[in-house]
DNA sequence: CCGCATTTATGAGCAGGCTCATTTTCTGGC
DNA sequence: GCCAGAAAATGAGCCTGCTCATAAATGCGG
């Protein structure tokens, strides 16, 4: 039973694998489910027990990116909420940055408010977490509880984003880190004089 | 020649009519092109000859739905910037509505910043016109021209605005209003902070 | 060791978006 | 009328994500 679930882990470690070799190399829509299963040494519809989707392996490396971001940014300490936006934004790019070719398919469905829609058991989990640090970090600085609307900002502002940086054409992506800073800034401005005002 | 060319816009018309009605009737993913094909009384093949992809078919639709609301928008007068982009997004929200519930996939694709890559003959002339008329708006207001940032963030805002409509579940969508509210204030109060503080 | 149950792997096959070689329809000059 | 070339229509068929009936593999009580 052990050596089975190790071999289980072992296959899906592999999947994720060669998937993100694959994408890297053709691209997320040149890479077929076939491909990936043929490189991973399974049939096809072995890769579905594994993956509901071919966009959930996408999601499953996302996944895995954002729980190491979520590691390097405990080790921050920043001052105000804007810099504690900001460089939780920052972490998640860093990690991201070995997939941004083929994460753009991804951050469509999966940032957009569409996705909220559906049943809350699934990949939305990611969201909920990011918001509830966000939360967290606003609190921690006298800001009151976040507003439903006021997330719901935040989140519009932060997949504008990501969005931006998976098509940023600027050397270094340095456009990006300006859109996040005037991002951050407009948010933290309009909590305080919207929000804190009335309190 | 004449005839012929009559016959063809027929057509065009004919297959966006049972399109939208069979979108309306059992969404978008549920209705083919081949349920389409067959309601408009043409081959399968020759849908494509009209509309290069299912989506752009959802994309004509909008498209005359945001004809329409431009035509309606120049008759609002609007004091502040606020409430003229309030004013103009809510136009093109009464427009979309009959559409709203299968429009969804299309603002995915289109809104997204994630479009703008690829080349610009293709469907995102409407996202150039509308920030067009942001920027006009914004100026008749004695806001200078607009930074490419200001009109990523704007559009963003606006983004979020409309995604957030397409799942809205509040009875009449009050909610959405709220948030176009929230999202036009905090644009137009950055801008004003923000830039022309440093004119 | 041996059935037996449960879990996992398999690949043929389906569905639907889209293509393209072929056929049909149209047009303009004689 | 009639014919050549252009334009449009056609539907068989491709591709790819995903499913599902079937077959192996595994674990376990006796």
């Amino acid at each position: 039973m052990r050596v089975t679930a190790e071999k289980k882990s072992a296959t899906r470690k592999r999947i994720l694998e060669v998937a993100a070799e694959l994408f890297r190399a053709h691209g997320y829509d040149a890479t077929t489910t076939r491909d990936i299963a043929v490189a991973a040494e399974i049939a096809t519809g072995t890769l579905f027990n594994y993956f509901s989707t071919k966009e959930a392996i996408v999601g499953a490396l996302a996944d895995a990116a954002l729980v190491r971001a979520r590691v390097e940014q405990a080790k921050i300490g920043a001052e105000s909420l804007e810099e504690a936006l900001f460089a939780l934004v920052m972490a998640e790019l860093r990690q991201f940055k070995p997939h941004r070719k083929y994460i753009a398919p991804l951050l469509e469905t999966r940032l957009s408010p569409l996705a909220e829609s559906v049943d809350p058991n699934t990949g939305d989990a990611s969201r909920v977490d990011h918001l509830e640090l966000v939360d967290a970090l606003a609190r921690e600085r006298n800001f009151g509880e976040l507003s439903p609307v006021a997330l719901q900002l935040y989140w519009t502002l932060y997949a504008g984003v990501l969005a931006f940086w998976a098509v940023d054409k600027s050397p270094k992506q340095e456009d990006t880190l300006a859109l996040l800073d005037e991002s951050m800034a407009m948010f933290a401005g309009w909590l305080r004089s919207d929000h804190r005002g009335s309190n």
